[in-house]
DNA sequence: ATTATATACCTCGAAATCTTAGGTATATAA
DNA sequence: TTATATACCTAAGATTTCGAGGTATATAAT
């Protein structure tokens, strides 16, 4: 375990898929995982424990959808964003930018003394 | 249910009452729940459910430390910073803070269209 | 030849956190 | 006397994430 932040915080890694996938409209898991990192100089890391299920969960909400190829001679997912998955993509996003809004407002609260 | 955020991002709550009490140096639980709800304009909701657990688990981990007094012929029951409480405090705000610049640089991702 | 690394998918148990829903009790306003 | 505000608390369940593991192919290193 190194010192980068290695948890994702809860309810925004879907937000993270989805606004990726509105960014680059198609992606497997594993290149999300690496974009993140690449995004975040890799200081953010999304385990492959988290994004499995909660791509699978997406695609479960309708949110997803999936096609499989194969890219040399290895089985790649594709998911790309449905029509609800792109409204909830927008709504999903300004609700976390909302909230962490409020979050700096505490964040940036300085004592008294 | 209201529009409101009413759920706090996992991990984000012990560093919401660490920072309150960085600023306020002594405050009851009742009294935190009610801080954020003015400090956000209502929008975020700390339920007491979650409260109350993580204040006592921050004192176990020796982060906080209380007084109780009756006040109004109620029972209070007073937390404030320990030595370790505020060093906590800066570092885990700092780490919030990191955290939260990464998943803006990803949430501001504009599709290349 | 073989080992390690990178790519690419997946599941499952355990740990942690939050929500929902309750419970207790006092003071005050309607 | 009933509702609301104040003030503490717990417990069951759902959800999420982590950590560890599994399978398999391609390529680079030894």
């Amino acid at each position: 375990m190194n010192s980068t932040t290695q948890h994702v915080l809860k309810g925004s890694l879907s937000v993270i898929i989805l606004k990726l996938l509105e960014d680059r409209e198609r992606m497997y898991g594993y290149e999300i995982t690496q974009q993140v990192k690449a995004l975040t100089a890799g200081e953010m890391a999304i385990t492959e424990g988290a994004l499995y299920p909660a791509l699978h969960k997406l695609e479960a909400e309708g949110l997803l959808t999936t096609e499989t190829e194969v890219v040399d001679g290895r089985a790649r997912k594709y998911y790309s964003l449905t029509k609800d998955g792109q409204q909830q993509s927008v709504s999903r996003t300004s609700e976390l930018r909302a909230f962490m809004e409020n979050l700096n407002t505490i964040l940036n609260l300085k004592p008294a003394i």
